[in-house]
DNA sequence: CCTTGACCTTCCACTGACTGGAACCCTCAT
DNA sequence: ATGAGGGTTCCAGTCAGTGGAAGGTCAAGG
């Protein structure tokens, strides 16, 4: 399969396969024409890895994912305690979103929004308040 | 003051301010030692952009907040509008991650987690299930 | 007077995970 | 032969800073 193929079938675009192979996550083979040279196994790697990352794994454990699904005598343990660490960060990102929200959410509510300048939300973020 | 009293008093690093001063968000005076020379009106400005930044509003946005707020002929609508498309994004962040979140919990809660190599994650990782 | 330490300066490189674009090569159909 | 539609490499840019090197400035202490 060439990269068109690869990026069609595994939903990535062909820059992220690229860079993919780039960074050492796949290591397709090569045609005599110089062209990328990608077996199943290799699909599925990056089938794998779109998941993993539209889950918001980084890279990084995305690589480490990988290793661990390729070592069949892996501990589950060790897959749960990434999951759960990349989980916690997760709901941190939700609690400093939510924080956000609900702070600019008044502000919004308490402002006109009309043709007047007077604004609660540039007077707090100008400390008066 | 120096760059330091402005950095403790507004609680954003120096090296922050340095940044800002050199994407034209603030403009510092400079002593003849070349030092930058801060007025109260450069502080106030900085606490501006660092409570606008902590709502996760973007540079370009602060850039646009601070010409509103020095804009006495300002319309509060348009703040309002800028911050309801900021609160729309915000939204949307959140509902991803929850996403992911939801996803991964399950997955989490189905590994047992010990030492024998069987784990739904990978499982769901790679397609199968 | 010299030195030490805490400041300050500029400039360059790096982060994550791609993405855009230029310049060029390969293959097949017309 | 030419054009379209693949493919290749490499460089630069994104966002909002952060880290570090190399060096200038200033006040206090020996």
């Amino acid at each position: 399969m060439n990269i068109g193929d690869v990026s069609s079938r595994s939903g990535l675009p062909a820059k992220t396969i690229r860079y993919y192979e780039d960074i050492g996550l796949i290591k397709p083979h090569r045609s005599a024409n110089g062209y990328r040279c990608f077996a199943e196994t290799d699909l599925h790697k990056l089938a794998f890895l779109g998941r993993a990352r539209a889950l918001g794994f980084t890279i990084e454990d995305c690589r480490t994912l990988m290793a661990l699904y390729e070592d069949e005598s892996r501990a589950s343990a060790d897959v749960k305690q990434l999951a759960q660490e990349h989980l916690a960060k997760i709901e941190e990102k939700i609690a400093d979103l939510q924080a956000m929200h609900d702070t600019l959410g008044e502000l919004v509510n308490s402002c006109a929004g009309d043709s007047r300048p007077d604004c609660p939300i540039l007077k707090d973020l100008s400390g008066e308040g």
